[in-house]
DNA sequence: ACAATATGTGTACAACTGTACACATGGTGT
DNA sequence: ACACCATGTGTACAGTTGTACACATATTGT
């Protein structure tokens, strides 16, 4: 029999996952991947599987919770770089492309995910967006950029930034990654998407008391 | 031999189409679905497969033109029940609700092809949600609604408003039919967001004049 | 040192898959 | 009337799938 070599724990868990994603990275959907397909690409026997995911669906859950990290990663990096108000969208964004292009894979999982087969995946996703659009929310109110907002109004400009961003990302999965001048084409309209929606945000108290 | 009963044609290429879109109404995701499934929910032996379709993909692009009437139907009738300007939004977005309650199979696709594995599909959908974005741009110019914005300001306020609708129905994919209550929450939502863009639009003159 | 546990491998199998092929039959054009 | 064609059926088969089971080995706790 071939050698085990066993490693550090949860390293072929790690294979297996990072497999997937390489899997779907490469253009397949996470809903037609199957167990053995898997463990082939993560170099693994198939019944090894089964010692760390129940099934697909488990391993897409973990995934999930691995995106999370990602996306509290960028969240930090945006918040110590984003230094002066007038540049905020755009450099949001630019911070926003380059981790997409960074973790292509993990993005395209997340944009599959949104409309995916499992319930719970899609559940996963929808709560790391609400997660995050009030982590936005709280940051503006620290800036104090958007005083005259109130707190439900604010919550629902930040949904609604970050639901375009997310749908810029299958924007930004479509295209070529070393397309620049495409990618740069996403990124200028997101960020003018995004000051439209601010200049909306400023403006809307007047209309909400008309 | 069992009978052939052959009756209309198109009527087998019809109800395989129809049964793709019932499993994917059903939960299941159609990069997923393999020709005998589909073929056996449709009631058809596997390889009548071939005579209408090369594959799963191109059974998809041809969903897609379908995907496109049902859009086509939704537009007409919007146009023809939203008269008065001030329940311009509210209106619209009624409409696409109900639209997307009578073909949730379709929107299901539709949502899922987004971030499909088909390239073709992709594009495809996409492209139907450009069409639409400047039908609704040459409507708003037709009704007079946003005469300070130049062309290509106005083709991208309606691009974020097909997007942030599109988004929405992930949202109202997620809740059951018949929770009214949840669906007139996502129905407000959406509203609101358009509301918010089109205050956005009202004003976005100004700020790209200072 | 050594038993227990976690994690890997190999083998096995029934169920399912896509698709090739030959054949049957109903509708259509001449 | 009759040949043709589009479209249905049945059979076949090799390849793949999920998963059960027995077994091997490295790590850990005592």
């Amino acid at each position: 029999m071939a050698d085990k070599q066993r490693r550090k724990p949860g390293e072929t868990r790690d294979k297996l996952m990072s497999a997937a994603l390489s899997l779907v990275g490469k253009g397949r959907h996470f809903a037609s991947l199957g167990i053995r397909e898997v463990t082939r690409e993560a170099g693994i026997v198939p019944t090894s599987f089964y010692r760390h995911f129940r099934n697909m669906d488990d391993l897409g859950l973990q995934l999930v919770d691995e995106l999370g990290l990602v996306l509290r990663k960028m969240m930090r990096e945006a918040r110590a770089n984003v230094l002066q108000a007038d540049k905020l969208m755009a450099e949001s964004v630019a911070i926003f492309i380059s981790h997409v292009e960074a973790n292509r894979s993990f993005f395209s999982f997340m944009a599959q995910g949104l409309a995916g087969e499992s319930r719970a995946v899609q559940e996963g996703i929808r709560s790391e967006m609400r997660f995050f659009a009030s982590e936005l929310a709280n940051d503006l109110r620290r800036m104090r950029l958007v005083g005259h907002l109130n707190d439900r109004d604010l919550d629902m400009t930040c949904d609604l930034v970050v639901r375009s961003v997310a749908f810029s990302l299958t924007d930004l999965l479509g295209v070529s990654p070393d397309d620049a001048y495409q990618i740069d084409q996403v990124k200028t309209r997101t960020t003018r998407f995004l000051q439209l929606i601010f200049v909306g945000a400023a403006h809307w108290k007047s209309v909400g008391e008309s």
